[in-house]
DNA sequence: GGCATATAGTTAGTTATGCAACTAATTTCA
DNA sequence: TGAAATTAGTTGCATAACTAACTATATGCC
C-alpha cells in the first residue's frame, strides 16, 4: 500500500476526531459553567437565526448542514425550552418558519462571547493566513463531495 | 461587534458542521453501497487496531479521541459483530485488551481502499501543502484545548 | 381539472456522544 | 501493612446523528 493512502487516512481522523470535538466539547464546558442550559448543536441554529430570523426548518438545515429530522428535534427541544417558536408560513402551509423568542434574543451576546473567547483560546498561535488555508480546503472538500 | 469575531463564528461552524461530517457521510454511504454494515466510527477503531492490534480500551479511548463510556459500546457493538473480541489482560486484571477477529483482518483492505477513494474524491484540488497547513492548525488547536 | 412529481416537515429505529456515578483492581505512601 | 488515591471499565440518562418511511401541501404538465 502506498505510503501516501495511510497519510490521507490519517487526516481523516483527524478531520474527523480531534480539533472540532475538541472545540466543541470546550464551548460547551464553557456554556455549562457560565450556568447555560443549551448544547452547542442548540447553539449553532440560534447562531443563524441571530443573524437572520424566522428561517423555514429547510433553510436551517442547509445553513447548519444538518438533514430534516436532526432540526425537526433540534427545535423541538429549543421549543420546549422556549427559545424559538414555530410559526406556520401563511404562503405556503407546509413551511414553519423558525422564529426567537425574547429568551432566545438575550441569550445572543452571552453566548457570542463566550464562543469568541472559545476560539481564541483554540487558535492561540494560529496565524490568520492558515485560518483562510483551512476555511478554504473544508469549503473545496464540502464542495467535492456534494 | 469587531468583524473579526464573527469571522471566528463562522470557521467554529465550518469546523464542526460540514467538511467532516461531509467526509464521514460520504464513506459511511461507501460502505452501505459495498454491502459492509459497519459505520465510520467502528471503522475507525478497527483503522487502530489494524495499526497495531490488541490495545486496550484507553488506548483506544486516546487514540480516537473518544471518551471512556463510548469506547466502551462501540466494542460493544463490534463484538456482537463478532468483528473484534475483549481479552482480559493477565498483567493487569483492570485492563481489557481489544484483538481482532480474522473476520475483522479480512475487513482490513477492502474498507481500506474505500476510504482512500472517498479520501482521493474529497480532497480533488486540494494540494498538498495546503493538507499539511489543515493539520497543523487541528493539531495545534487540539493542543491548546486539552 | 386532475394526476404525477417535488418539497416541507414528522416519526420510528439504530447508533453514537457526553456527563455523572458507579465497581473493581492497582498503586502510593504514611 | 493498610487506608487513600488513581486507573480501567461499565451503566444510566439525555441529546443528537442518519436512514427509511410516512403525511401534507404545492407545482408541473397533459
Amino acid at each position: 500500500m502506498p505510503n501516501n493512502q495511510f497519510k490521507r487516512g490519517e487526516l481523516y481522523s483527524v478531520i474527523n476526531g480531534m480539533a472540532s470535538t475538541a472545540v466543541a466539547r470546550r464551548l460547551q464546558k464553557n456554556f455549562r459553567m457560565a450556568g447555560l442550559e443549551i448544547t452547542i448543536e442548540q447553539w449553532s441554529v440560534l447562531y443563524h437565526l441571530w443573524k437572520e430570523d424566522c428561517l423555514s426548518q429547510q433553510e436551517l438545515c442547509n445553513r447548519t448542514f444538518r438533514d430534516k429530522p436532526s432540526i425537526t428535534r433540534l427545535i423541538d427541544n429549543l421549543e420546549k425550552q422556549k427559545l424559538v417558536r414555530r410559526i406556520p408560513s401563511k404562503s405556503d402551509r407546509r413551511i414553519n418558519l423558525v422564529c426567537l423568542t425574547d429568551a432566545a434574543q438575550a441569550l445572543q451576546s452571552q453566548t457570542i462571547d463566550l464562543a469568541n473567547q472559545t476560539m481564541n483560546e483554540a487558535l492561540i498561535g494560529v496565524n490568520k493566513e492558515d485560518i483562510e488555508v483551512v476555511k478554504q480546503v473544508f469549503q473545496r472538500v464540502y464542495d467535492n463531495l456534494t
